[in-house]
DNA sequence: AAGATTCTCAACCGCACCAAG
DNA sequence: TCTTGGTGCGGTTGAGAATCT
């Protein structure tokens, strides 16, 4: 009788994976028996669609620990890494786009965009991103994510999701809220100054602000879906706001020493490397990714300032 | 009804880490 | 110290399903 992998692994467990396809009879690798077993046979999973709690949570972890599909799936119950993968690939990041949202800073595109011309310093965000194509832009928008691939070394870390603080779905859910769905952020008039968000209540020190948030019809605010600003400078205009409940310090902490410790391995590393790897690579930069971006652009138009020439208009 | 397009998701791929020899 | 095998991870692909025109 040839054994099924199922009744291989629930008799020698799923320690051994290359022996599994030779005692279950497959003309498989280990490697694939691993991942049919841990996506579709484990007895844990479940196999129902995301509820709007789970996308909720699911957004959450996004934003404060990026695309890191396997720790996000241990605080899902019954998902696997590829479920959220795939769940995300395919649905939440249509749906924050759709909202005006980038999927991969949490931040609205508007603001992206201000950011972009603020970093720089040197111009106006509309006469920067003007003389840029389309497909450029649209590549600083999408690459530049706060939070840096991890290194196998975090990824490794067996034990970082035990330090995570167990997160609960709350009422105020981002897609539970109808009135968050038909959101159109590109209306907001976004600063340039980089102020960006509306703060949840409004403070004394918002008034000054260059938008007014009577007109506007939603609290909405898109820090809820950020764990720590992507830019640091402008960070310091941000600290009076309310930290959204799920992102409360203690939370922000905790995940900021787990990548922390493993940060401090991948910094005596790369010391010994190029240092505008360096630049890219470590979220405790100065520099995010954004501004190395710049500065490589304005390089670039210092050495072919013909680039900086606007189109010639038809 | 049929072809085109989009969506979904299981599986594959390559990379990196770890442990053992 | 180097090599090798096992493992885990995130990114990507492609087949089938669903939807649209």
């Amino acid at each position: 009788m040839v054994w099924t992998a199922e009744e291989v692994v629930s008799k020698h467990g799923s320690s051994n994976w290359t022996a599994v396809p030779k005692k279950a009879g497959l003309k498989r690798f280990g490697k694939s028996c691993r991942l049919r077993w841990a996506n579709h046979l484990r007895p844990d999973l479940n196999n129902d669609s995301f509820t709007p709690q789970e996308e909720d949570l699911l957004v959450k972890l996004h934003a404060a620990i990026g695309s890191r599909w396997s720790i996000i799936a241990q605080q899902l119950p019954g998902k696997t890494d590829n479920d959220v993968k795939n769940h995300w690939n395919t649905k939440l990041k249509k749906k924050l786009s759709d909202m005006g949202i980038d999927p991969v800073t949490h931040k609205p595109f508007s603001k992206l965009l201000a950011d972009y011309g603020n970093i720089g310093g040197v111009q106006k965000p509309s006469t920067r991103t003007g003389s840029l194509s389309k497909d450029f832009k649209n590549a600083i928008l999408l690459k530049s994510n706060p939070y840096p691939i991890p290194s196998q070394g975090q990824r490794n870390m067996k034990s970082q999701t035990s330090l995570l603080p167990k997160m609960e779905p709350t009422e105020n859910s981002f897609f539970h809220n109808k009135n968050y769905t038909d959101i159109d952020l590109a209306q907001f008039q976004v600063p340039i100054s980089g102020e960006g968000c509306l703060p949840s209540t409004p403070s004394p020190s918002s008034s000054s602000s260059t938008y007014s948030t009577e007109n506007l019809p939603l609290p909405f605010c898109w820090n809820d879906f950020l764990l720590e600003d992507a830019f640091p400078a402008a960070a310091d205009n941000q600290e009076q706001e309310t930290m959204p409940a799920f992102l409360s310090k203690d939370f922000v902490s905790q995940i900021e020493n787990v990548i922390q410790q493993s940060e401090n391995k991948k910094e005596v590393i790369s010391s010994h490397q190029n240092p505008a790897t360096d630049l890219q690579l470590s979220s405790s930069s100065e520099f995010s990714f954004l501004e190395a971006m710049l500065n490589q652009e304005n390089d670039m138009f210092l050495n072919f300032p013909h680039l900086m020439e606007e189109p010639p208009s038809h």
